[in-house]
DNA sequence: TTGCGTGCAAAGGTTTTGCATGGCA
DNA sequence: TGCCATGCAAAACCTTTGCACGCAA
């Protein structure tokens, strides 16, 4: 069965994520950052293992404006079809949004508009706060 | 300079985004639909003129949920700066929504939780009217 | 010892690019 | 005729897969 052996590749990549907090990254970002730390992991290895995770639930992946896959950790509390997701256009950051006024919106378009909105699909595009900030 | 010359594979593309309507598309289906007519555009063609009509405005070029690249005509007087867009997962549809409760959403989101959205890049993905209805 | 996990290399899929040729104007 | 446009093939990316070997239990 998937999962059962504790190995030094399947540690280092767990490091990295403990480490990376809600801060979304690509495959690259975990193969140089362990590769900077002489801990070496295969490609595919890091490929299997998001793969893995994000099957369990624990992190979630999903393409980016550009088409790269990103992912990011998931808090084991947080339940994403009830809320909304915004990506920062400049840093890639994921950001979870519990908001009442999402659900509002749901309801009006599904009741003036007819139009089913699937909250786990959506992802609403805009810049974050702290790269707002920067740009000033 | 670019897009001087009235070639065969303009016009024959040109007839596609016409019948296209405002139905989004990748670049296989112009290939595939092209040559089920008997008229051969290069796979490269296809990219670079629509990559051309991209940046000129006239059609938008987006990544789906799965990362594959999409575009859509977009009608000249339509001001995508202003509304939201809905997106089909059933049909592929793109909706354009001219209504208030964005324009309130837009606000909320920079002063509750200093995000700003851009109503360009943002699309809404659920179901649209149509869909719900024929799998009911 | 068993069989899951790993890494390499190769294969797949999509998009871009180099270059010789085609064909508008 | 000049020069943009085209198409092929190759390259460039990113991701998945096959397979033999490594290694945890």
């Amino acid at each position: 069965m998937r999962g059962e052996y504790n190995t030094r590749q399947k540690r280092e990549l767990q490091s990295f994520l403990n480490e990376r907090g809600l801060r979304q990254f690509t495959v690259d970002d975990v193969v140089f950052e362990l590769e900077d730390r002489g801990e070496k992991v295969g490609r595919s290895t890091v490929y299997r293992y998001l793969e893995q995770l994000a099957e369990q639930g624990s992190i979630r992946k999903y393409q980016n404006v550009r088409g790269v896959t990103q992912y990011q950790h998931v808090p084991e509390q947080l339940d994403c079809e009830h809320h909304f997701h915004m990506m920062c256009s400049k840093c890639g950051c994921l950001l979870h949004v519990d908001c009442k006024l999402m659900t509002t919106l749901a309801e009006h378009l599904m009741e003036d508009h007819g139009f089913k909105l699937d909250p786990r699909e959506t992802i609403l595009v805009g810049v974050c706060e702290e790269c707002r900030k920067d740009s000033e």
